[in-house]
RNA sequence: GGGCCUAUAGCUCAGUUGGUUAGAGCGUGCGCCUGAUAAGCGCAAGGUCAGUGGUCCGAAUCCACUUAGGCCCA
């Protein structure tokens, strides 16, 4: 028997079985068994931080890389998917720090590098258990027993090895990089931490004159919110095609752009002007002569790509160590690199007017010691926000902290020509957004000065600074000479190794930084397999990816990261397709976060309403990479619309199949297919075809709604609609077996097309409808994605099918409006389809229509004048490009155009119009011919498709009509009274002689339809009696089952 | 401050290389149908295609600017 889904039917519910099933069947592990041999699809999992819960937006991206693992495996590859953790970085020790009550470097360092590094140890699986249940519950088909967790010492190896390949090729080296610091922490703080901290300031900036070399009493004036920063100054940066010009006020000259003249104060004269680029070159007196150049170029002019004319004066003030830009511009230029402030924020010796002075503290006497110079043009509040510490308000610096930097810069053009050849999904990201990123591409800064992470293997000589970078746990212990069991690769723990040097054989200590926490996860494609250390082969079958899936947020994280590490190692791209995902808003189209309290529980969702319905809304509401509105109506519309109908395809195949004992062969396919079967199965090839070819483009939202389209709108609107009676009908013959065999294999193929994005449904059906009888495989995920057959899809059966429906909606729009209804047969609909031709092939559809409709003769017209009149009007695609200017009056003349010259029209095939004093001729394709309302009759008409009904009632088919609606009322009465829809029951019908006249012309239909054995005067113990309405005649209607009592009378 | 994305009916979304009358589903109202149906069918109401300007015979679509939201970078 098939289970018919009836009973306390729940998803929720079917889910949580087939989860049993596939744990007890290890239907995931036996996949990757039966896949043996196949090619394999090369999946990389981009890892997770497990110190936070999975909200929504991780079901869609992780949905998203399961369906594509699954269709690849329907699709005959072989696709593992090893999961992976990413544990490391500052993000694990700030909520450390957090719980802990530390707020700063000194804190942590007291407490204790190696318990500090314990509990981040600990902290970063906290919520893994509950990772790993969402993941299993969603379907997320992931090997969670083997994961790659990037704080093992295995993977912590790899990254050395890594490293040290870069090393040796001379692209590691040290340099500076610009962060926010906090002086009074003395530490660098990441982005999300300095957005914590801005606030509304009010400060004095100042314009300052810098006097030109060699130009009497001229000089260049800049702007900045921070004198600090001016005794560091060493160069003054312009924009290349900016317009400067030099102002006369008093006896001195100044030059500023032009756009920025309104902050000069009183009059001034323009006496020059030149281009940004002219001005490069020229060089200054320095403000303070603090800073010795050692022969470096300084204290000159230069162009820069950052300079505006929104503010200040179109000139920029750079200090090298206390601004990215300015950080970046040094290095072009080969300026000096010379810090005036000490790590806590305080002025250097050598700053002898500031000395020892915090640097915020020292600007009055900054400003006050250039006005005694006469170097002050004027002082300016401003307001602007400004970013504080959020853990002890100190006034964050931008600092330029040693660092250690890869050349990436050098390989600018390979990792073009790698990211040319990825496929990205859309495909503007690659070009766009991570294509530009590429181009703009600066040195990777390596390091960081934090105790969670991958510490660098390098190790610094305290003799002779000699460096050497460290490949193997192995080398290590040769290198030090010591056995080093059980060492962790972390700190402290690596950093009390010290290396005798080579050289001058004084300690080598390892430089004390950690690495960037993205280098971590860039390098899990070497990484996860320990490689080269071991699993050499399995590495190179599984490089590069053939597929990785991650948010947007992740173009300069992890897609970079692994773009970088994979091409300056092998000059490779490591992954060959990217589906990039948007965030996930709430239905407001804001941000989800825990503030706004809108953030959606996944688990709530999946619990109502099932994994599956949340998967497949994800997946259809929106392309994946277009932000999505996350609204729970849209899980219950696609509960509501996709889901159940499925089941109910589904349930009403059951219950006839129960009822005929039906079973599936191994041959599938009807064997004498009426003319819907065959529309049926064209349109399963067709949509085979087409959601194939969107799955290959990874297209999943039109292949998801391709699917679903088919199934509501098709399947069960029309295909089951249309052959119910097929399934009911009593006995047994080739048309029902025809239609059984249809019906079973539509729905086995929707189901597989469907598997990807619905797999726990899927397989239920698939276990019922197939798996049971082991005609197929014991698992949906087994099976082989559907083939379309090309033969099996009829194009111009399509079309008729197509246009017959058309004719259907007009005609149930024609049947409302004469208020006729349905059950009330009509003698005749005309009908007429687009261009006016008498398709002979939908005469063949007729009978359908003619049900359908009920009307007792369909009648297509090859020419309409005789019941519609015609009217035109201009098709502009294709007369536009003809007529120009001209379409206008042409499109007058069109619209007006009389029933007569349209025929003359159709029959000649063009027609000649007189515009605008002009011949010109149009032809039947420049003109749309449209039907109007017919007269007389009643009909409809839309874009060409007409029909028209014949009203007329004769005797006999009034009495049909009242014959149908007593079927309906008995219908009605049986359903009521709770009977089986294969229950035999006993009739009775007393009511007006035009009802017993209706009895006796159409008593055998009535019975044939109600299962009525036979039809008596009285029953003698009726189950159940109505007095009811039809059509006008009062009607008493008894029924009785069979065999429940004995009304034998007559 | 820079770059990228988004804005279409009350809601969620389609809308091909520009073609004049912008579609679908849901929701709403009215009517119909119903022994697979928490369904289905028909009709109706509902739009300044975010705004402004431009190109063109013709713009939701192309261009420029503006506004709002999002992401990344500073």
């Amino acid at each position: 028997m098939f289970d018919e889904l009836k009973e306390g039917f729940s998803f929720p519910k079917i889910e949580a079985e087939v989860l049993e099933f596939w744990r007890k069947n290890k239907v995931f592990e036996k996949t990757l068994e039966l896949g043996a041999g196949r090619p394999e699809f090369v999946f990389y999992e981009g890892p997770p931080t497990a110190n936070g819960r999975p909200g929504i937006h991780h079901v869609i991206s992780r949905t998203i890389k399961d369906l594509v693992c699954r269709y690849k495996t329907m699709q005959g590859y072989r696709v593992e998917r090893k999961a992976g953790w990413d544990t490391h970085g500052l993000p694990v020790e700030l909520e450390v720090e957090k719980e802990l009550g530390l707020n700063s470097k000194p804190k942590i360092e007291e407490y204790g590098i190696e318990k500090f590094n314990a509990k981040c140890r600990e902290s970063v699986f906290r919520y893994k258990k509950e990772w790993d249940e969402l993941t299993e519950r969603i379907g997320y088909w992931l090997d969670l027993e083997n994961p790659y967790i990037t704080f093992k010492n295995e993977y912590i190896e790899s990254v050395w090895w890594i490293l040290t390949q870069f090393f040796k090729k001379g692209l590691i080296y040290r340099g500076f990089k610009v962060v926010p610091y906090c002086p009074r922490c003395g530490t660098g703080l990441s982005s999300h931490e300095v957005a914590q901290g801005y606030e509304e300031v009010t400060e004095t900036s100042i314009y300052v004159k810098f006097r030109l070399k060699g130009q009497e009493d001229t000089f260049i004036l800049s702007w900045t919110t921070t004198p600090w920063t001016l005794p560091g100054n060493v160069a003054l940066a312009v924009g290349e095609s900016i317009d400067y010009v030099k102002v006369k006020q008093g006896s001195e000259f100044y030059w500023l752009a032009e756009a920025r003249l309104g902050i000069l104060k009183g009059e001034y004269e323009i006496v020059e002007r030149k281009k940004g680029k002219e001005l490069a070159g020229l060089t200054y007196e320095p403000l303070f002569a603090y800073i010795n150049p050692e022969g470096k170029p300084a204290f000159l002019v230069a162009t820069a790509d950052f300079v505006t004319t929104e503010e200040g004066t179109g000139v920029v003030h750079t200090a090298v160590m206390y601004g990215a830009d300015d950080y970046t511009l040094g290095e072009k230029l080969g300026l000096p690199k010379v810090h005036t402030v000490d790590d806590a924020g305080h002025f250097k010796d050598f700053v002898s007017d500031f000395a020892g002075k915090f640097v915020k503290e020292a600007e009055p006497d900054i400003i006050k010691n250039l006005k005694t110079h006469g170097l002050l043009y004027k002082p300016e509040k401003y307001t602007h926000s400004y970013p504080f510490c959020w853990r002890c308000d100190s006034p964050l610096l931008y600092y330029a902290r040693p660092s250690w930097y890869i050349k990436t810069s050098q390989f600018r053009e390979n990792l073009l020509r790698a990211n040319g050849s990825v496929k990205w999904y859309p495909p503007e990201i690659g070009s766009g957004r991570f294509g530009e990123w590429l181009v703009g591409n600066v040195d990777w800064a390596l390091s960081r000065e934090r105790y969670w992470g991958t510490p660098l293997n390098i190790w610094v000589c305290h003799g002779c600074k000699k460096e050497i970078s460290v490949e193997s746990l192995s080398e290590l212990r040769k290198l030090s000479d010591q056995k080093l069991e059980n060492l962790d690769l972390h700190r402290p723990y690596v950093d009390a190794v010290l290396l005798p040097c080579a050289d001058c054989k004084k300690p080598m200590r390892r430089t004390p930084e950690v690495i960037d926490v993205w280098f971590d996860s860039g390098a899990m494609p070497v990484a996860q397999w320990h490689y080269p250390f071991e699993n050499k082969e399995k590495f190179e079958k599984f490089f590069p990816a053939d597929f990785i899936s991650e948010g947007m947020d992740q173009t300069r994280g992890w897609f970079y990261s692994l773009l970088a590490i994979s091409v300056l190692l092998f000059d490779r791209t490591p992954y060959k397709s990217v589906v990039v995902t948007e965030f996930i808003l709430d239905k407001q189209g804001q941000k989800m976060s825990k503030h706004k309290g809108n953030v959606v529980d996944p688990w709530e969702v999946i619990n109502k309403y099932g994994a599956d319905p949340l998967r497949w809304y994800l997946i259809s509401v929106s392309a994946p990479w277009l932000p999505t509105r996350f609204d729970v109506a849209g899980v219950v519309d696609t509960v509501r619309n996709f889901f159940d109908t499925l089941r109910n395809i589904y349930s009403f195949f059951a219950l006839y199949a129960n009822i005929d004992g039906w079973m599936p062969e191994k041959l599938s396919g009807p064997q004498n297919p009426s003319e819907l079967d065959r529309w049926i199965i064209s349109r399963l090839n067709s949509l085979v075809k087409e959601a194939t070819a969107d799955y290959e483009t990874y297209e999943i939202t039109n292949a998801a709604r391709k699917i679903e389209r088919f199934t509501v709108e098709e399947l069960s609107n029309w295909y089951v609609r249309r052959n119910r009676k097929r399934f009911w009908r009593g006995g047994w013959d080739a048309d029902k077996a025809a239609a059984y065999a249809t019906l079973h294999q539509a729905l086995v193929t929707a189901i597989k097309l469907a598997a990807p994005i619905a797999p726990f449904i899927s397989e239920k059906l698939y276990q019922e409808l197939t798996a049971r009888f082991k005609t197929e495989t014991d698992s949906i995920h087994w099976a082989a994605f559907p083939i379309f057959d090309e033969k099996k899809i009829d194009a111009a059966l399509e079309r008729k099918m197509g246009d017959l429906i058309q004719l259907v909606v007009l005609g149930r729009a024609a049947r409302n409006k004469s208020k006729i209804k349905v059950r009330q047969p009509l003698p005749e609909l005309f009908a007429v389809v687009p261009g006016g031709q008498l398709e002979v092939a939908l005469v063949e559809l007729a009978p359908i229509m003619a049900e359908e409709l009920n009307v007792k003769k369909v009648s297509f017209l090859s020419s309409s004048e005789k019941l519609f009149s015609l009217s035109a009007k201009p098709v502009f695609s294709a007369l536009g490009p003809k007529l120009g200017k001209k379409i206008r009056t042409a499109a007058e003349k069109i619209k007006s155009l009389e029933t007569a010259e349209l025929l003359r029209l159709k029959q000649k095939g063009e027609l000649e119009l007189v515009i605008d004093g002009e011949v010109v001729t149009v032809t039947q394709g420049e003109v749309e011919i449209v039907e109007k309302s017919p007269e007389g009759l009643v009909g409809e008409t839309s874009g060409g498709y007409a029909v028209a009904l014949d009203t007329r009632l004769s005797e006999e088919l009034k009495l049909e009509g009242l014959a149908r609606e007593l079927v309906n009322k008995i219908q009605n009465l049986r359903k009521e009274s709770g009977f089986l829809v294969t229950d035999r029951i006993q009739l009775s019908v007393a009511g007006t002689p035009a009802v017993a006249k209706a009895l006796e012309r159409f008593g055998s239909y009535i019975q044939k339809e109600t299962l009525t054995e036979r039809i008596a005067d009285r029953l003698s113990k009726a189950e159940a009696s109505a007095e009811v309405n039809v059509n006008g005649e009062k009607v008493k209607l008894s029924v009785a089952r069979v065999g429940m009592a004995e009304n034998v009378t007559s």
